[in-house]
RNA sequence: UCCCCAGUAGCUCAGUUGGCAGAGCAGAUGGCUGUUAACCAUCGGGUCCGCGGUUCGAGUCCGUGCUGGGGAGCCA
């Protein structure tokens, strides 16, 4: 007798094995029962007849409630009737414990009932199938940076001050007398930590307080950049083409079954292939006034913006060189075009608007100074970040890719709630 | 912060002109030797979001508050 998982059940047929899982449905016809199991490695059904096991194993079937954890024993045998191709005809039945009546059930439910019970949602197919296409988004951008020399070098969670300076922060008390707020992004420790390691990177969550009600944004979001020196603008879209390509080949080649669970079109991900196209802010600024839409030089891109253009593409699109009033402090001003820094946001097609952003970084430790003055911050506070335009300043350049909004895209769902485990949003902290 | 929509059984919803509170699913009980969200029969299940008002009478109309959802702004 082997103790087995069901993603590996192929390999036994003929053989008596068990299984340990959840009951996700039954049904039953009698003298014929079947039960459909999940062990969180896939779903198997199984078959239980009468005049072929044990009675008082058959009759346990009857107790049996949606969710209760169980373990089965019996011959795998190959049947295309099954979900799966094969299922499992019991010998044995046991229970480790009957569930509590089961709140999710196999029909629709709301949004917000769902929200309330994730931690039991995230036991349905679809929702597995996200979060292993988000385990393989994390999986293979790490990888990427790993083997092209990049340092993983993690960056504080609490910090002194605001990182970009603009957004809300979440603050908390940190001891006696002081604050400390969530970053919102690691860019400015990873600027000092490419000074260190030349290429490095960060991945983890990030925190915005900002009171957005939108399928793009969520409160804790996970993000993961990298900061190279001696690097330019160039020098970084090419990096995140080949990253986001990678990446989408990785879920192609690993999560085929849970894109087709998520009934995702997967020819719109074949075609993410290099080279993406590239956009100045100025020629986006021309397409818009193309089609009509009276676009005021100096704003930043709303989220109809956004579909609009990258509407006009099949592959992600880059736009680069954004005027710097909306932009932060820290991005390097264009020494071609006054008024403008040099900054790129990838768009994803499909409607789902900007995942990446990135920019070259300010080397000038005057400039720099300015730049914080400008955007009302005191340079006191950034005394530590102006060190690293003191001692061996070099230009360096790096981008943040949010995971939640690029697995919204590749997984085809309209929001990011989804796309991680437990998420956090203007009006949900639980569970 | 602003705009729009919703709140009725455990869940998803219907509820006509203001006149006895409804369905499907889930649950319970029984039946069925190949079910696929099985099927058939029977049964139980309600603070109609809260408060105030109009009315002989309010789930329904009015006011107000709360909660949730969609969108805008801002952003990844």
């Amino acid at each position: 007798m082997n103790t087995i998982t069901i993603d590996t059940i192929g390999q036994y047929e003929g053989e008596t094995v068990t299984l340990s899982g959840w009951l996700v449905h039954k049904r039953s016809s009698g003298k014929v029962r079947f039960l459909v199991m999940r062990d969180g490695t896939g779903i198997a059904q199984v078959t239980l007849v009468k005049s072929e096991m044990d009675e008082k194993h058959f009759e346990r079937y009857d107790s049996l409630t949606l969710e209760s954890s169980i373990m089965v024993t019996g011959v795998v045998k190959k049947d295309d009737r099954a979900p799966g191709g094969y299922e499992i005809l019991a010998s044995q039945l046991n229970i480790l414990q009957i569930a509590e009546e089961y709140p999710i059930a196999p029909k629709e439910h709301g949004v917000g009932f769902l929200l309330d019970h994730r931690h039991l949602w995230l036991r349905s197919s679809k929702q597995h199938a996200v979060l292993r296409i988000r385990h393989t988004v994390i999986q293979a951008a790490r990888r990427f940076f790993d083997d092209r020399g990049f340092i993983l070098l993690d960056a504080p969670i609490m910090t002194p001050v605001a990182c970009e300076g603009t957004t809300t922060l979440f603050k908390t008390d940190y001891f006696e007398e002081q604050t400390a707020y969530l970053s919102q992004s690691g860019q400015l420790y990873m600027e000092a930590g490419a000074m260190a390691f030349r290429k490095v990177y960060c991945c983890g969550p990030t925190f915005r307080a900002e009171k957005s009600k939108t399928r793009r944004h969520l409160t804790e979001f996970w993000m993961i950049e990298p900061e190279v020196a001696f690097a330019d603008l160039p020098d970084i879209m090419e990096l995140t083409e080949s990253l986001i390509v990678t990446i989408v080949k990785e879920v192609l080649s690993s999560n085929r079954e849970e894109l087709r669970t998520l009934g995702r079109d997967v020819s719109k991900l074949e075609v993410i292939e290099s080279p993406f196209e590239s956009l100045s802010y100025d020629r986006a600024v021309r397409v818009l006034r193309n089609e009509g839409v009276p676009f005021e030089w100096g704003k930043d891109f709303g989220g109809s913006d956004e579909t609009l253009i990258s509407g006009r593409f099949e592959k992600p699109v880059f736009i680069h060189r954004y005027p710097a009033s909306s932009k932060p402090f820290y991005m390097k001003n264009d020494p071609e075009k006054s008024g403008v820094v040099l900054c790129m946001d990838l768009l994803a097609p499909e409607g789902y608007g900007e995942i990446v952003g990135g920019s070259a970084r300010e080397e000038d430790p005057e400039i720099l100074c300015q730049k914080l003055n400008d955007a009302g911050l005191s340079p006191e506070t950034f005394s530590w970040y102006l060190d690293l335009r003191k001692y061996g300043s070099v230009p360096h350049a790096g981008f943040g890719m949010g995971i939640e909004r690029t697995v919204a895209w590749i997984c085809g769902i309209p929001h990011v709630r989804e796309t991680i485990p437990f998420p956090r949003l203007l009006q949900r902290l639980y569970p």
